[in-house]
DNA sequence: GTTGTAGGTTCATTATTTGAACTTTTGGTA
DNA sequence: TACCAAAAGTTCAAATAATGAACCTACAAC
């Protein structure tokens, strides 16, 4: 592994839940030597990835990335599209709506919005990358991605996160096929044991998958009557989104060459 | 100068103009060696923090950027609360402005808004860096910083940026009491030839100047009664994004100790 | 004052980065 | 479709930068 990726890798650790993370806590966290952990801290806040808080000395994320998102979306407005089309599912539906892009051979999350109408909710990590095999924006995700890609992921280890985690690639190529029919996917505790999810994929100007939406509903409460109008609503906000990005929701129910 | 911010410099040369870069003109804008540049561009790829055209094989920023940019603001909202504000004081005066943090000894750009009612407007590059000494953003950074700060600034090699950038630090050590005795920097010319701006220090809720809002107008149009009106807008905003921050607008009026 | 904890630093050892030369791919042109 | 030029990407010995055990410092608790 190289060094770049070791000093980016500590930026994951950083969440809601954990904004500010000492030294000692980082030497804990990466398992690296304290005095390598430091040097790559002070790279990084340096660049201004990071910055030290004076009086805690914790570190935190730097202005640099806001500087940079800004830069991002000047070109790829793809947050500012979403932002209104998840804000408004999430509404429409009641439950937790969630726009992720895919990035190597996970999903990272960008956005996502839970207008909290219930005394149950879904527990969700803004910071935590997901995985394809395990959610139903994965599934959206590889059904629509090149043969290569999805066979690539399949042939890759892949980590039970629940009880009901789909491992085996047999299943798991059905699975596709039939998301890949309906133009959406639905996964049950799967990636978490008390949530359940359907997911849609977006495709970007070239026809490509970029990423997907998603909305997640705690099991007890995913009957039929509840997820069939989700269903609905998560479609037509996962086109309009691809339409706004300058791709053609067409990709989504046109079978693959 | 380590491998980690070599790899994390390349992703400054990103901007609103240049929103993708290829392998070669990276080599050309490093002076690196391709393979260097090459090794670079994949890790920062391999991590999402770029991401290739698959048709153009050039590089933009990636994914990874948005995600911990919505990480940050879930715990300091420095953006959501910077927009709405930076906009309103734009339409209300009618010319741009941009709000900045501190990064090291250079600001970095967060967000800014021109409401283009103008012919002639004025030039601004989101990714570029600014510098603390040739800007009002800078000025009013440096005035209200402590004192070891601004001194180590001024003690180091200030770049001309126009012909009228101030570079002795005498002068500048004068402007900045003035900037200090009235609360806002004003400087004409001093980063683009055509450009007048007025600024004001943003404080963090430890009372520490954590960067700064300004207002730019082309100097054609900069005459008293027209700069008179943005002050006034231009602090009152400032005040009130120190406000929102959870700091107190008082540091911008009270000396310092 | 002693002890514990956390942040930060040093320098010889070690492993990773580097770059000149090379190969491959792409896009344009006759 | 064969050719050329340009850009992307790869290799491997040489050079340089990263590493980590031990050490130092600051501060708070007892």
């Amino acid at each position: 592994m190289g060094t770049i990726t070791k000093a980016l890798e500590m930026l994951d650790y950083f969440s809601r839940a954990r904004p500010q993370i000492g030294l000692g806590e980082f030497v804990r966290l990466t398992g690296r030597d304290k005095a390598t952990v430091h040097r790559h801290l002070v790279e990084l806040a340096a660049n201004g990835f990071l910055e030290q808080d004076p009086v805690s000395r914790a570190y935190r994320l730097g202005p640099a990335i806001l500087r940079l998102s800004g830069v991002r979306e000047a070109t790829i407005p793809v947050r500012s599209v979403v932002r209104p089309i998840v804000t408004r599912l999430a509404r429409e539906v009641g439950e937790l709506a969630h726009f992720s892009l895919l990035q190597e051979r996970r999903l990272s999350p960008v956005f996502h919005f839970d207008p909290c109408l219930h005394g149950t909710r879904v527990a969700f990590d803004e910071s935590e990358m997901l995985p394809l095999h395990a959610t139903s924006s994965g599934l959206a995700v590889l059904a629509f991605a090149p043969t290569e890609f999805s066979e690539a992921v399949l042939a890759s280890p892949l980590e039970p996160i629940t009880a009901h985690t789909l491992t085996d690639p047999g299943r798991l190529r059905a699975l596709l096929d039939e998301v890949r029919a309906r133009g959406f996917s639905r996964l049950d505790q799967s990636f978490d044991e008390e949530v359940s999810s359907q997911g849609a994929p977006i495709f970007d100007a070239g026809g490509a998958v970029i990423g997907a939406l998603s909305v997640a509903v705690p099991v007890v409460r995913a009957t039929a009557e509840k997820c069939t109008p989700i269903r609905d609503a998560l479609i037509r906000a996962a086109d309009e989104i691809t339409a706004a990005l300058g791709g053609n929701a067409r990709h989504r129910t046109t079978a693959y060459a």
